[in-house]
DNA sequence: AGTTAGCGCTCGAGCATTCCGAGTGCCAGG
DNA sequence: CCTGGCACTCGGAATGCTCGAGCGCTAACT
């Protein structure tokens, strides 16, 4: 039997790959090592346990299994699981109900840090894992329309609206007060000139404004452009936003049951920093990414495994959303789900962006 | 010696005081049980270990101490820690830089949200504990305006800013496309109307008027009710909101280092409304609250401690801000900083006020 | 009267030992 | 090529042991 198996992996043995099925959903519903016995007993197969354990050896040797220690069953691998993933998984489509549900939390209208943060909640609890949703930066953020809010004196609120329908506020501190007609006026200058553009330009072209008109002297023009371009400044250097949610899904989880684990995975949740490395290298593929174990350095240390899709149109990508856990879950449900999530955000951003 | 301490607890002999202090020191210190040798090595008491027994056998009499095991050291009561704030701490002053740090912290304009968020991280950073802030019902909020930005066709954002400088803002769908000229004015005729009003009775008049005058012709009051009743109905619900920062800092200290403490712990974090439920008792009281294990259902269980305080102005009361931690916290130096941070929230809020 | 040294006691942590069962690998027979 | 049987291995739980930290008590000391 060794023999046949030898050839590329693709061509796994149809028995071979029941097996590896069959082991791969167990562990993932258990979380504890399949012996050769539990196989036989579920009856898919028509072999004694002996039997099995020929066909596991085999399987081990090719690294798709892994032995804990001598007298314990198998677990899967990385391997095993990519392989599971590209050839052997069947995915569970969503249920109505479920895309209901998805649609109805991300068409909330709200502005983009609620939409994503509850994106990643949504992840997290329909999938019982951490998710996670990442936009970076707002550079390339091309706007429709820039407003003013007086709030007090000396402090206004000011309402972004991009293309993408993507609305993003901040608070400015002003030296000299400004009336609410002022701030409409500047709003209107602001909007009027340089809505299409992205942020960096509209930057660009503010503090070429300032050189050239130093000596200008309409006064309305000097307040919007000293506005615009603090504005500009305090809105791009958020350079990127990354939403974590659920973490505490995975207490429960058994292999977390010592506290060291549980330590180091928490810690490492919260360095950001290396997680939006990877979702970053990620953001330019297209399709549904799968990450597991070793093949990142985020997900190595911890046996994670991270599912991550792009979101956004497809001319302009605007970030990740994904589901990380542990190696061991259910890739069948969880892949359908990052993707739906993924598409359901940006269906809304283009419906966003149609209503110009 | 004993039929001395039998007299009420602010009658403690002097040497008792030392001791209990010293434990209590050590203990906060270590985590450790504290032994009468390690009391007799500080060089603090001109006393053998034997004598020191004695006093602490004492202690433990009156329930400051408790003794895990018979042959181990003495770990501070409850009642311990209550007598120790009352009694025997000698807070820690906030040094100047800390103090800076935490006024411009404060100090930073932005969405109360964003305000209260960054409040409870700086607790949880400062201390390295779990920093809490809590901000009640908006229905009691009063407005000093209300402005509405054009976002796309149907959708709006209502930005309200209260007499106490607060900022809220709130995204809205409508059906009737509403122009920015409109939205101007709707803005200027909720500001001019009501003005000075809380929430609460906002809507109690809008709705009022809606039944008054739904036989009236002016379209522009129509579409300004209409937009209003939306607005504070969308606004209101957010019934409270609680900000909870920090809670990996607890990570690393010993008292943590089974799985099933950290689990039980976490999971009832997430479960916020046992939180505001005391949060929200501790509202009506004054001054710095501190309630040590056994004394409240919430820290009971876990034997932590939460030591909160009122913000806002003294005339209205918006919330409480408090850190979280293992009964075993450095109280004096914990105390300071809430009220600090406190009185930093309090006196923003007043100065915004003050801008009317 | 308060303090201290000494002694015996208790209890938990740490270590080695044992036992048990689960599970494998391999072989020989169908 | 499958399978029953058997020997082997290993980890986990239970047991027993020692060691030392720390206490309480008492008797002697200042």
């Amino acid at each position: 039997m060794v023999h046949k198996l030898q050839t590329p992996e693709a061509e796994l043995d149809s028995r071979a790959r029941d097996v590896l099925r069959e082991i791969i959903l167990q562990h993932v519903a258990s979380g504890e090592a399949i012996s050769s016995r539990s196989l036989a007993r579920c009856g898919r197969f028509p072999l004694s346990p002996a039997s099995l354990r020929n066909v596991m050896a085999d399987l081990e040797d090719l690294g798709y299994l892994h032995q804990p220690h001598t007298s314990a069953g198998r677990v899967p691998t990385d391997r095993g699981y990519r392989f599971f993933i590209e050839h052997l998984m069947r995915s569970q489509h969503l249920t109505q109900l479920e895309r209901n549900q998805i649609d109805l939390r991300v068409q909330t209208p709200s502005e983009i840090e609620a939409v994503l943060q509850d994106a990643s909640l949504t992840l997290s609890q329909m999938s019982d894992q951490i998710g996670v949703v990442f936009m970076p930066t707002l550079l390339q953020f091309v706007i429709r329309s820039m407003d003013f809010v007086l709030i007090a004196e000396n402090r206004i609120m000011c309402v972004i609206v991009g293309t993408n329908g993507v609305v993003v506020n901040k608070m400015i501190e002003i030296r000299v007060p400004l009336s609410r007609e002022d701030l409409q006026k500047v709003s209107r200058y602001i909007t009027g000139e340089f809505a299409g553009l992205s942020l960096d330009q509209i930057r660009r072209r503010l503090i070429r404004l300032t050189e050239e008109e130093r000596t200008l002297q309409d006064d309305m023009l000097k307040k919007a452009i000293a506005l615009g371009i603090e504005t500009v400044d305090d809105v791009a250097p958020l350079q990127h936003e990354l939403y974590v949610e659920g973490a505490t899904s995975i207490l429960l989880k058994p292999e977390f049951s010592d506290a060291a684990a549980l330590r180091k995975t928490f810690l490492a949740l919260q360095e950001k920093e290396k997680l939006v490395e990877i979702l970053n290298s990620c953001l330019n593929e297209d399709g549904l990414q799968i990450l597991i174990g070793s093949e990142s350095d985020f997900t190595q240390v911890h046996s994670f495994s991270l599912v991550a899709k792009r979101y956004g149109t497809s001319s302009a990508p605007l970030g990740m959303v994904g589901i990380i856990g542990p190696m061991r879950m259910e890739y069948a449900r969880v892949a359908p789900l990052v993707d739906y999530l993924s598409r359901a955000l940006s269906r809304k951003i283009e419906e966003d962006e149609e209503q110009h």
